[in-house]
DNA sequence: GATTGGCAGTCAGCGGCAGAGAGTGCCAGG
DNA sequence: CCTGGCACTCTCTGCCGCTGACTGCCAATC
């Protein structure tokens, strides 16, 4: 069983290796920390850390590394989570204070918590799924072409341009807009769709061809629309930090740009508290010699996540802090907003 | 004067240098090319090519590797630009085909351009700069809060949430809409904004605070939207050819997650031809290492830039083709739609 | 005059080797 | 339970010399 020492053994560990990059060895551990034993009794504890799985040797004889296990140990038990420094929470508000509107903020968001990790940086953007249709708008833009604007109560709102098959009046586009808007109001997004297949097939003879179009083209954006999006920012960080990977970093590269897996991802997590981490093989697939750090945030209601990926080899107290300072903040300024 | 025969041998190194990606000797020239003459012979006209500065050696007794100045002779009168084939063809067709909207078009053709290409690929979102409004929509959403949708005849749309800071009903809302709709339709921004300031000081008793919010928005909105964006694919590319930069590529890496940067380059490219490309040390600043090839592409008599880029030893010939193909192929399906 | 073969010189890359340094495991004694 | 000591292992570094791949130059040749 490892003693209450050895874990303190295990933290000299994981700080040491995380801050110099380097397997660690008993005798520089008694230097670098006052445990007031030798570097043989250190050894020992050593060797129950490693039977535990907790650390490894890369080679037969050189410091140890912790393991992915360690890494949860150190995590889970051993760690204090610091709060930050006074001038990190100043530049979070004078950073994101200046945004502009809510894209704006995202964006932000990602490219400040890259700069405060020194890691990739990953901000959701919400789609709140279960909204209501407000209004739709019709506006004549060219010949043939309508722009069709569909606004839901969440306050999210898609656009598109349609070909209307006819030529329409700008007067006779409002119209029709109103129209839609009657028949579509207050539904749920499946509701919508029904009734709009409906409309569809029941149109008057001057408009047919445009109201079928336009019908069409609310169907899929009712549909489609429902995708997140993932900002991201500081991906050369993971490159400056290649060395931390075993083989190439490609993949982790290639894992990232793909927004599919990203969002997986955080939808996996299931944040409870505050933040949450995934660490190493904690993490299947591509991903699977890396750690993240996630936490939530929420504006009116819909939940969205933040958070930051990098090797496991990485400073989980003061990034889970910045993660979970960061997202508070996100969400105090999205509400009063 | 470098003879004719000396511009094929120019062609040779950088075919090889760019296939092989280590530095060419005379041996290996006439063991892959059939020009009929000896290696002594290759190293005189290799002489005279590292006088002129189009091709250097990286050690005093290696092969030759072109210059920037090498590349850009080659890809001024050595190279032909080699048609895509068949299967490339298609792989464009199929891939943009199956996208639903603009900007999913745009995404796409980032990732299609970044795999043909081996490279990253860079794809501007445009903005009709000068657009006259069309249309205000003013839609309550909780509250105080309004939702902002600002309709330009470009088809752009910009949207807010504001703080009307007092209680407003649906109707008023609208009724407050078309209102704005009426003092800024059919002017540019500039104008829209003074009338805007005039607006807000002459509101009407009872609404006076919600009007000058409003007012405040889409003064704002008018202004700031004018940004591009740039959708970017394939930045693990760069890393995969990481040995081709000279130092470190987090300076690459760092700039081109700067949208500004990017849209600065596009601007100051200006694609002349079909194909533009700027090589090594003609791009300033931390792209010097960089190669960029770019092409335009119209919408609606909107242009926007896309292009790749990636380390100097890159296909200039393929990639100047894919560029061109691709170019070609979205303004071909942006307008059609 | 262009081309060629030959030859000497230069330099990177590689394998082998020895020594230094760091770290471990184990053991006997406090 | 802790400690100092000892033998052992393994990495890392520098060194050496060799090999191979070039170039540059020159005299001979077409």
């Amino acid at each position: 069983m490892v003693s209450d020492r050895g874990l303190e053994v295990l933290r000299a560990i994981v700080q040491d290796y995380v801050a110099l990059r380097e397997p660690v060895g008993s005798k520089s551990i008694v230097e670098r920390h006052a445990f007031g034993v030798s570097a043989a009794t250190i050894r020992n504890d050593m060797a129950l850390l490693e039977e535990e799985e907790l650390i490894a040797a890369p080679h037969t004889s050189s410091g140890r590394v912790p393991t992915d296990k360690g890494y949860r140990v150190f995590v889970d038990r051993l760690q204090r989570m610091q709060p930050l420094t006074h001038s990190q929470r100043i530049a979070i508000t004078r950073f994101l204070d200046e945004a502009v509107d809510r894209a704006d903020v995202l964006d932000r968001t990602a490219r400040l918590l890259s700069q405060l990790t020194n890691q990739v940086a990953l901000v959701q953007v919400p789609i709140r799924r279960h909204a209501l249709v407000r209004r739709v708008e019709l506006v004549a833009v060219v010949e043939h072409r309508l722009l069709a604007v569909l606004i839901l109560d969440s306050g999210r709102v898609e656009q598109r341009v349609i070909d209307a098959q006819q030529r329409i009046e700008p007067d006779e586009a409002s119209a029709l807009g109103r129209a839609f808007t009657e028949t579509i109001a207050e539904l749920s997004p499946t509701e919508a769709v029904q009734r709009l297949t409906a409309a569809a097939a029941s149109a008057p003879g001057s408009l047919r061809a445009a109201t079928a179009a336009v019908a069409h083209a609310l169907t899929e954006m009712l549909q489609v629309g429902g995708g997140d999006r993932i900002v991201m920012a500081g991906a050369s960080h993971l490159v400056r930090e290649e060395r931390d990977f075993h083989g190439t970093i490609t993949p982790v590269l290639d894992a990232i740009e793909e927004q599919v897996t990203l969002l997986r991802l955080f939808d996996e997590m299931g944040v409870e508290g505050e933040v949450a981490t995934r660490i190493g093989r904690e993490l299947t697939g591509p991903l699977g010699e890396a750690s993240v750090i996630a936490s939530t945030y929420s504006t009116d209601g819909i939940e969205g996540h933040v958070g930051v990926l990098g090797p496991t080899r990485m400073d989980y107290a003061g990034n889970m802090a910045a993660v979970r300072a960061v997202a508070r903040y996100l969400t105090r300024l999205l509400s009063e907003d």
